[in-house]
DNA sequence: ATGGTGGAAGGTCCA
């Protein structure tokens, strides 16, 4: 089974985009980060004539929003609210198999690295408690986790570790914080088992940098992670950096996974 | 120190 996750932002502008991403890679499930499209247009008709019937989602009018697209029927999917706010930043549902699969999409965490000045950071690092707090209580199972996670944890997950050491997504404590969720619940980073530690890798590039892919200065902020009873499943992984080449793209690109389900 | 770009909106807010 092949499943992707990309950070779409936009839905609606990006359609002739995520078509042809699924015709070259031909993916079982997408799930996608920032829709930012309500309910209510959400473009079911155009994304079942790209090849996927099976549709959930959760949206809001701007900003947010996740979806989980399927060639394969899902079992009912879930939302959860976090943070004590309903802004659409996490779905889940079950494959055939079993193994649940979950989307998120972690606050960025606005501009100053610092939790008592900046209501964004804050949000940010509560978020990450509140996920090791949810999936250290909840039953065991066979967990696949995707999404944006808008942090970069290792040093060769972002272009300069030294000069990105006080920028959001890459400081101490936001490395810690997810190390810490990682450790909760015995997740393992699926991508960084095929490609060794001193390679850099990177799913995000600032729009404000316009060098690109000259000057290379990414950002991986986007993740697969598995239950450690599942890490023998999986098969490849791939990050589709082209996409980031196209005319009018996100500034994230899909994270491929293979896994034998 | 600032601004650089893009999306949703039709103000600015957010990334």
């Amino acid at each position: 089974m092949r499943i992707i996750t990309w950070n779409i932002n936009s839905l609606r502008i990006r359609l002739p985009h995520l078509q042809r991403i699924c015709g070259q890679l031909n993916p079982d499930v997408v799930c996608l980060q920032e829709t930012k499209v309500p309910n209510d247009s959400f473009p079911e008709r155009e994304i079942q004539q790209i090849g996927f019937p099976h549709l959930h989602f959760t949206g809001m009018k701007s900003y947010n929003g996740v979806a989980i697209l399927s060639k394969i029927p899902l079992s009912a999917s879930h939302t959860k609210n976090w943070c004590g706010k309903n802004d659409c930043r996490h779905i889940s549902a079950e494959l055939p198999s079993g193994t649940e699969l979950h989307n998120f999409y972690v606050p960025a965490g606005g501009d100053t690295p610092d939790p008592n000045t900046n209501e964004k950071f804050k949000h940010k690092l509560d978020f990450l408690g509140e996920m090791k707090e949810w999936f250290a209580t909840i039953e065991p199972a066979q967990r696949i986790l995707v999404g944006d996670l808008n942090i970069a944890p290792l040093e060769t997950d972002v272009w300069s570790h030294k000069q990105l050491l006080n920028v959001v997504s890459h400081t101490q404590v936001e490395v810690e914080t997810l190390d810490d969720v990682m450790q909760s619940h015995n997740w393992i980073d699926a991508v960084r088992k095929f490609v060794p530690k001193d390679e850099c890798l990177f799913s995000w590039w600032s729009y404000r940098n316009r060098a690109w892919p000259g000057s290379n200065r990414g950002r991986r902020l986007d993740h697969i992670w598995v239950t450690q009873d599942l890490a023998a499943n999986l098969k490849a992984t791939q990050i589709f950096m082209e996409a980031r080449g196209w005319q009018k793209p996100s500034d994230h690109v899909p994270v491929v996974i293979d896994i034998e389900e």
